[in-house]
DNA sequence: AATATATGCAAAG
DNA sequence: TTTGCCTATATTT
């Protein structure tokens, strides 16, 4: 279920805690064995994600050695704050290029039950992390470390359970020293073994090896990312000229990844929503500014995303909603962060049909669209 | 134990 | 427009 901040979170996460490594890449569960074997023993170069496709860089092990390529707009491998140093890793500069005859690329899509799993050794990464489905994560809890009373924002510690105490949280060894891997939980497609991390993939609707040329292939489909927003310039007029002389409802061509990459059906209900404008108009009647404004908030809202993992859209001021009986319920992936909000307050409209607009009172509406669940305010949306 | 659900997408009809 | 697929988890029987 991830949209296009998960994948953009997640090329981080792997750019960080395994690129620039020689890695084993193999398939416990048996359906990328050929893929796998291809990739086996190559060294991680460069992760890149472009709306909700992932692609990974492996160059051959003699290949001109050096961190990750630095993806435009995005951190290299060398941004490391807040975790341990790894020990003999490869400094020299020059990366390879990405687009060289000898570069295999893994291309994978989470579809939507794909995650990914990450089991780090201690002093490296403390917790196992996974990004993507479920929503609760594999070998992770939540607690509510905060609540001030009469706020509805909470702090959230992310704890790893289920493992151990012999794998994580000891500090008594030196990072990594002696680490062997967790067994592959689950039906792990593809599995990535570095010195100190293991990335294991389960359930994603693409994993392939490909070539730079299919790679680009693929890239040269994809309309503009609003997370990538500045790499080549005039992306916003992208957008809003493609919608703009389209039949199509803005609705729908919101969730063409060919007319703009990376949003799912949540960020679609609520920037619509946020934008005032509605989902089942045609994309040649909505006003140029309108789309753009769309745009616009579309690049905020996802950076948001990929920052602090959760989509969350309401404005402070319009998170008066009465809090649930129970214990409080944050949305998953905060880091920790303060800016974890209660579920039922993430959003405007997405999965509140038949409640009260927050803004207007009026019941929020669904009605199903091309497979997919649409939610708006008929009253807010015009 | 069976069923419902999910932030997706492409192929088939 | 409908179907099929990939998987783990929460809910229901």
């Amino acid at each position: 279920m991830p949209e296009g901040h998960t994948v953009h979170r997640l090329a981080r996460t792997l750019r960080e805690l395994l690129g620039g490594e020689r890695l084993r890449v193999t398939s416990p569960q048996g359906r990328f064995a050929d893929g796998a074997a291809l990739l086996d023993g190559r060294r991680l170069v460069a992760v890149e994600a472009w709306g909700k496709q992932l692609f990974c860089a492996f160059a051959p092990d003699d290949a001109p050695r050096g961190r990750a390529a630095r993806a435009p707009g995005s951190s290299d491998v060398s941004s490391r704050a807040g975790r341990g140093a790894v020990p003999g890793r490869d400094d020299s500069p020059g990366p390879p290029d990405p687009a060289g005859a000898d570069m295999l690329w893994l291309r994978t899509h989470l579809g939507l039950y794909g995650a990914w799993t990450f089991t780090g050794a201690p002093g490296v990464a403390d917790v196992a992390h996974a990004i993507g489905a479920p929503r609760k994560r594999i070998g992770e809890r939540e607690t509510v470390v905060r609540a001030p009373a009469g706020s509805s924002d909470a702090e959230v510690h992310v704890t790893a359970d289920d493992l151990g105490s012999d794998e994580l949280g000891s500090g008594a060894r030196r990072p990594g020293e002696g680490w062997e891997p967790p067994a592959p939980r689950g039906q792990v497609r593809a599995r990535l073994l570095g010195r100190h991390m293991v990335a294991d993939l389960t359930g994603p609707a693409a994993c392939e090896v490909i070539t730079p040329a299919e790679k680009h292939a693929v890239t040269a489909r994809l309309g503009p990312d609003p997370i990538r927003e500045g790499e080549r310039g005039h992306d916003a007029e992208r957008f809003v000229a493609r919608a703009g002389r389209s039949r199509v409802t803005i609705g729908q061509l919101l969730m063409d990844q060919a007319v703009i990459a990376g949003v799912g059906n949540i960020y679609r209900a609520e920037a619509l929503f946020r934008a005032g404008v509605d989902p089942l108009r045609p994309g040649r009647e909505v006003p140029p500014s309108s789309a753009r404004a769309l745009w616009d908030d579309l690049v905020v809202l996802m950076r948001d995303g990929a920052r602090t993992g959760a989509i969350v859209t309401t404005r402070p001021e319009d998170r008066t909603g009465p809090q649930p009986p129970g214990r409080l319920r944050t949305r998953q992936n905060t880091d920790g962060t303060p800016d974890a909000v209660p579920a039922d307050q993430a959003f405007y409209v997405y999965h509140r049909d038949g409640l009260p607009c927050r803004a207007c009172g009026s019941p929020v509406l669904l009605k199903e669209l091309a497979g997919r669940n649409l939610f708006w305010c008929a009253t807010c949306q015009r």
